[in-house]
DNA sequence: CCAATTCGTTGGCCAAGCCAATGTTGGTAG
DNA sequence: CTACCAACATTGGCTTGGCCAACGAATTGG
């Protein structure tokens, strides 16, 4: 037997941590490209598919729901609003707050985005069968509930 | 007719590539924070894993290698050699190459590094059994081989 | 009624990942 | 030998994502 101590091979690639970051990448990176063309990015997904599911709410609401910073909530609201995918109101209840509300322009526009983040998903997961596909997103969900105790504050 | 409710559920946490992200920055914070007390970053150990595991190298061999960009490699090597973890000597055979070394200090440096990424790993999957641990990493590197014809330039 | 909290908003910071330009050295075709 | 192209290290800069601090307005709790 040889001394392991030497050897130690595929240190880079065998980290958990770096694999997922760098299929992170990858699927960054395709999200991004299939997103481009519609004029959308991540941010405009995660916060019409937030409305989509919970309904309206406020800014720091979606911005809670997202994990989204509130700073950056307002701008991506911004830009959805100038496409009119979205409607910023005043909320009569506690003027504090802008009810945010998806137009039906924006449900449209988030069916297409639906439509081409499936086909992400499809090619980032193409390498497994589908028992594999759903036992991968079991782990991963399990991981994400075990690490994501850490993330919030 | 659709029933919303049945046929869309969590509609964000179910894209694997929206889990595979939020895993993604939970483990950067996690290595982020255990690096942070070795006055190293996540360049610092890719570089010296890389070296540790192919040996000596020109820098640009080392960007090829770790996916990093040359530019960012000279400032990742400046610090490194600043701190006398490796050497940088002009390549005798090529004297448009310099070869990276790591010295001794470099090599008790990243088995520390090592120690503390291991602890990581571990954290980050906490949640899973080892057998469970060894099918995820299958899982992530077939993704990853399949996604990674695609990542390449 | 005063203090603490929540909200939207602005402005700014930092790390990562890239890309272009420059000067140098090496290889090679003619 | 010359000329040209490729590889290298380096500098400088750009963009994005994620984050934080501070502010005024509005609300809530003591």
């Amino acid at each position: 037997m040889e001394n392991a101590e030497d050897t130690v091979p595929g240190r880079l690639r065998a980290l958990p941590s770096r694999l997922v970051n760098q299929i992170a990448t990858a699927a960054n990176r395709l999200a991004d490209q299939a997103l481009a063309a519609t004029g959308s990015r991540r941010y405009h997904y995660a916060l019409l598919a937030a409305l989509a599911e919970f309904g309206p709410a406020s800014q720091a609401a979606l911005g809670r729901r997202t994990g989204i910073d509130r700073s950056d909530i307002v701008a991506t609201v911004n830009q959805l609003a100038d496409r009119e995918l979205v409607e910023r109101s005043p909320d009569p209840d506690d003027r504090r707050r802008n009810v945010v509300t998806v137009t039906p322009a924006g449900t449209r526009h988030l069916e297409e985005l639906d439509r081409l983040l499936a086909g992400v998903q499809d090619e980032l997961l193409a390498p497994l069968t589908t028992a594999e596909r759903e036992q991968f997103v079991g782990l991963l969900t399990r991981v994400l509930d075990g690490a994501g105790g850490q993330v919030r504050h």
